[in-house]
DNA sequence: TCTCCTCCTGAGAGCGCTCTCACACTGAGA
DNA sequence: TCTCAGTGTGAGAGCGCTCTCAGGAGGAGA
């Protein structure tokens, strides 16, 4: 082999097809070339099995093909409790792959790895982030956006930042569980609300708030934080509180998970004596006793159109800044 | 602002400290400088908000900074079913974060995210490459190892190709699991055991069989593919093949609740009537209808050695291409 | 005072790519 | 035959950094 050590460069593929660099360029990127001195290069190409040296390209384009995704939760729980993060994962690898783009996977659990993203962002590692689970008082979205760099949140952000976001009809989903729950003849209906510093736990509140409203039937509210735990403390607590209750919306299917232990630590059946609705349909609704009646949203379609947004974003294009999926009520024998 | 728009470059720098370009990289990089260049250095820098330019860095120094986390399961599995990737990715981004290297996610699931893989990794985008969940057939081991770039696997890897793996001992943990049965007075024990594709699924069923052989029982064998539904049908073929068990060891805690399941709707007691040992002891098993004893595998642990040898790798160090982590039987109500 | 050694510093090359710009070449129209 | 678009190509600069190498300053020893 004539060329030195190393992977093949633009310089050794333009010297073995007999043209200019430039012209190499031209062909892997797709440019106008003609037919001879395309063949010729791509025969260079496959002959010296030439790939591009990402680093070299990014420091002229200035992209740098890769996309964040950021998931704010303490490190612990992130991926320990539901099934969200693994989809929106999934969904939003299956179209960076599309992009050819790569996934770069930051956990901001503690401060210093806060402070560790906003630099990384900031010194544009990567062309665009994708930001998850937002608590209220976080303040790394508004961090971010002042960097310039496409954001795209799952769920409208809390604040005063107004980011894009993909988020999921939370409200219409709880009250459709809540309608169900009053058309099949419940009449005292609880809910286990989610953690009220984070949209899900606010809007699904407000949606069963609003259904019950409409039906003039008062509201029992426990809050919980999603976790199955929470739910156990939560179930236990609107027992004791009204003991004749014959229907509890959860805002998780963890929660509700929590919901039909604590039931059946009372002695009641369910659905008979009460009737329970998660939401999420996540594995967990499918495996439990009895299998829960719930509220599926989109998981993976979330993840996917995060990630369209931001590579829209990152490709300089306009977007419309909120995306809202719908959400389905799924029957089952809980209710 | 006399400067140039866009970020401040190490020209930028050592033009306000009134040093050289060469000073600035030194006190970048940590390497020795007088005092008081520091100390003008780090004035400008914080002045300017400089950070260093990843691309150009890594175009001289060959280093990206980024390490691979590769999941070669089918992408619509990855995340679904146990906790095991969660636990994993937890520990992997423990500690990269303190070397301050970042996570690339690839999930590869289809040929066609294969063959992207490996060219990307053959391209050396990244400087390491974790490789979990094997299946015996799978090539990529290989190939990813060809590019002579570091590899780790999460397990030792089935088929030719030796490459340094962090595992757990996954024989000693079923035989432990084995042994409780036993000691607590169960005399027909079956087990469920995981896909024999896969390390874990052969040294787990090793494992029964050894301290079962020990003690001459025979072995009562149904396989499983470590999901919930695959548990529930081993467990339903268990009892149609040997009615009279006692006991089953599920080589995880996902097919241990299937397994808990089917005898629920068999009407079998648990633990009264059948033992059942699971493997793995995620967040299912605490939660389990009764509470699973189950062998606890350290996921985390897993996720920050299988980090910290790829780490050595990369810097050059030798490392022991070998290391097993011990389980622990935790024992609950179900056995 | 002179030499030698040590330590710090700056100049400059070069990493592999893209992209602008000017040049050559073709064929159409005058 | 000459001009003028129009098209493909090559030369060369430059992205922001690291690292080698030579030179200069300062102190120790003769």
């Amino acid at each position: 082999m004539g060329r030195a050590a190393g992977r093949p460069t633009l310089e050794s593929v333009a010297a073995r097809a007999g043209v200019s660099r430039a012209t190499v360029s031209r062909v892997v990127n797709g440019l106008a070339v003609t037919e001879s001195s395309q063949a010729a290069v791509r025969r260079a190409i496959d002959e010296l099995g030439y790939v591009p040296n990402h680093a070299a390209r990014t420091l002229v384009t200035q992209r740098t093909d890769l996309i964040a995704l950021v998931l704010p939760e303490s490190t612990d729980r992130v991926f320990s409790d539901d099934q969200f993060f693994p989809g929106v994962v999934n969904g939003v690898s299956q179209v960076l792959e599309q992009a050819d783009k790569q996934l770069v996977l930051m956990l901001a659990g503690s401060a210093a790895s806060h402070a560790r993203i906003e630099r990384s962002v900031a010194a544009r590692h990567v062309d665009g982030v994708l930001l998850a689970s937002l608590h209220g008082a976080d303040p790394l979205p508004a961090a971010l956006a002042r960097t310039g760099i496409p954001v795209v949140c799952n769920e409208r952000p809390l604040g005063s930042t107004p980011l894009p976001y993909v988020g999921v009809d939370n409200k219409g989903g709880a009250a459709a569980a809540v309608r169900h729950l009053l058309d099949t003849g419940r009449t005292r209906i609880a809910t286990i609300a989610g953690p009220q510093d984070m949209i899900a736990g606010i809007d699904r509140l407000a949606g069963y708030r609003s259904a019950l409203h409409d039906s003039s039937r008062r509201s029992i509210v426990a809050v919980g934080d999603f976790t199955l735990d929470s739910g156990v403390a939560a179930m236990r607590q609107l027992l004791a509180d009204d003991p004749g209750l014959d229907a509890v919306f959860a805002a998780s299917d963890l929660m509700a998970q929590g919901a039909l232990k604590a039931l059946r630590d009372a002695g009641r059946r369910v659905p008979d004596d009460v009737a329970v609705v998660g939401f999420d349909d996540t594995v967990i609704a499918r495996h439990a006793d009895p299998p829960l009646t719930t509220v599926r949203q989109p998981i993976i379609q979330i993840g996917r159109q995060m990630a369209r947004q931001v590579l829209r974003l990152a490709a300089g294009e306009r977007i419309e800044p909120t995306t809202t999926l719908p959400t389905e009520l799924v029957v089952r024998q809980s209710a």
